[in-house]
DNA sequence: GAAAGAAATGGAAACGTTTCCATAAGGAGC
DNA sequence: GCTCCTTATGGAAACGTTTCCATTTCTTTC
């Protein structure tokens, strides 16, 4: 027989009504010892399973959550998930996710769909938080939700890095490196409010500490091979001494790039990449970094959403200082000082990098300001 | 109101009835220009929407599909549910999510949920596709669904890697380099079926190549520092000239830990990885590795389970020679030929490593065999 | 042994759909 | 005006649960 038991092939095989079944089985209200064993015998028998979607439908709850994401490919977002998988398993709740590509439209359907799902909350990063369509959606249904690595339109939780008091640390770490010509590399500048909060958090701290303002090198192709755009950008900007890349990946492929075109990191270039990703560290020169935790974002998102459901009180969203920190690497170096060495920089890389910090630099010996 | 709106609530204030309703709003059956009307309007005054949960229940059909997963931080995995959640998202399925970290608990439990759910189809890794609880209540069932990276139990489809066969060319490559003292190293090696294949394939085809039996690394933790475990490794070993890492991220680690020992890669020590990872090519040795294309198994399988559900045919899982080949790199070194050196090292590296090939040895020098 | 209370049980409604079927309305042809 | 199609329309059942409520069955207690 290729048919799916119910309850009601449950009752009539323990010769009972499908409302002692229900209530056996789900330890709601009185049964006796026979009866309980006759219904315990038949599910057994039919290899019985409730069906949620009955449930559902019943209790208007589904134990599902949605969860949309730009890419699970990167790393960073990964791990975000991962961290809420966890804790939404934890709780008894399955997770429906869905990944846009950074396409508005796809995030617009996808959560109508969700919506029309009746998932009991929405776990999301939007491509631009202060205007989705979706989101607006999930709003207006009251849907319980929480936004992760979104900067939160005003008055609104959100599980974000802080990017731009993030980029903003950078600026300080290349001003206590003595670097004051800069670039920001950036890619998908256009579809990621982070990669915007990011520039923005960055050139104003380096106005704030009176180094140049930052030369923009936008990229559009995801490839590996960044060596055209940056030798293009650094011919156009030769007093360049630092480029902070608004991820890892950018920064490392910058860094190979660099070592393509003869120009040795940290020495002649220092990179500070973004996000903090594993492999970092396990690269020559380690990688400077500022390093982030996704995985507890999206865990405390996740808790944000199961304390809106159940009505108890929610995490708190950790200051800033508890969601980043620049993690020093060998691929960025102090430059000499030129005027005041106060000697003050904290950031001193305790690289695994052999190569001498004071090296001489070769694209530098011409391009010095 | 915080009541949301249900067909009948349409229908009530079109002034007609729900079959109505049904029938004007998914175009099936006749419905006059008024009434079409008329309902258009009041599910726009409503902001109705169809309960996907009622649906469900009617048609037996959630539009839903299983996806089951060790982790997600591992890229390989997170490329293949990608790619799979692409596939499903495109033919009108949204993807339930679960990772089990490798915990057959979890993964037997999550299944059991999810054929609750009813979802139409579950795609899966699991931990030991021969002893698998979860498996074996979907094969029950008989619900759509598909293996991915699992080596399939006799006569199953499965889009897996070809693990066994990979490693064997592993082993190939090594022997083409001269290298016959080989370890193989392994993170998870119990939990895990695939790991447990490339050791097979690896040792096997070692022995074919008339190399020395591989000697097994097991490290136990997913920390990044294997430089004890090396060390340890080495000097029980030290006839050693080549690992096989099971994969990138362990390959990257030998080589910090390996520097960290003073021992070069390659001069010292040849390193080979599994899976591919993006950044192996942004590092410098460039990983010699086997490349995998695990965001097309991920597609393939989705196709696989979509084809079975409506029951067109499915597509077939490609040769071997297309889900992996050999990346060269310059973690890997060919060892001066000792008696016939016929030139034919196919996998020799075309480095982005500066280093001469032929670099002298410091380790090898003493422990030359 | 009867009355009263407690415990056990089953029927039926409700949740939101789709779809079968019956009926109502509208036109065409005589 | 009548019959006969065709086209529109609504009622009701079914999908698998839970839960309310009424009924039956058992224990107690006098």
């Amino acid at each position: 027989m290729g048919h799916i038991a119910t309850i009601k092939d449950v009752a009539q095989r323990a010769r009972c009504g499908v409302a002692t079944v229900s209530r056996v089985l789900n330890n709601t209200g009185p049964a006796s010892a026979k009866m309980r064993e006759r219904v315990l015998a038949a599910v057994d028998e039919l290899d019985f399973q409730f069906s949620e979607v009955g449930r559902s439908l019943q209790s208007s709850t589904t134990r599902t959550i949605g969860c949309v994401v730009p890419s699970i490919e990167n790393p960073v977002y990964a791990n975000a998930v991962q961290g809420a998988q966890e804790v939404f398993l934890n709780a008894g709740y399955q997770m429906l996710l869905v990944c846009t590509n950074y396409n508005p439209e796809i995030e617009t359907r996808a959560i109508r769909t969700l919506i029309a799902k009746q998932v009991d909350g929405i776990l999301l990063t939007v491509a631009d938080a202060q205007n989705s369509e979706g989101l607006n959606l999930i709003r207006s249904r009251q849907l319980p939700h929480s936004l992760l690595f979104n900067e939160a339109p005003a008055g609104q939780v959100s599980w974000s890095v802080g990017d731009h008091a993030a980029a903003a640390m950078v600026a300080d770490v290349f001003a206590e490196n003595n670097h004051t010509y800069t670039g920001f590399l950036a890619l998908n500048f256009l579809n990621s409010d982070r990669a915007r909060q990011r520039y923005e958090g960055f050139v104003e701290r380096c106005a704030q500490n009176e180094m140049a303002r930052p030369v923009l090198l936008e990229v559009d192709d995801d490839g590996l091979d960044l060596t055209a755009h940056l030798k293009d950008f650094l011919d156009d900007h030769p007093s360049l001494t630092g480029i902070f890349a608004s991820n890892d990946f950018l920064a490392l492929a910058s860094i190979r790039s660099a070592r393509k075109l003869s120009i040795e990191v940290p020495q002649d270039l220092s990179i500070v990449g973004f996000d903090g990703i594993k492999v970092g560290q396990l690269v020559e020169p380690s990688l400077a970094t500022i390093e982030t935790v996704p995985q507890a974002l999206g865990a405390g998102a996740s808790q944000t959403i199961l304390s809106i459901i159940n009505g108890s009180a929610p995490p708190e969203v950790p200051f800033e200082e508890k969601r980043f920190s620049f993690r020093a690497g060998g691929s960025l170096m102090p430059l000499a000082a030129e005027s005041e060495d106060d000697g003050k920089g904290t950031a001193f890389p305790p690289s695994n990098d052999p190569t001498p910090q004071k090296a001489k630099s070769n694209r530098r010996d011409q391009d010095e300001i």
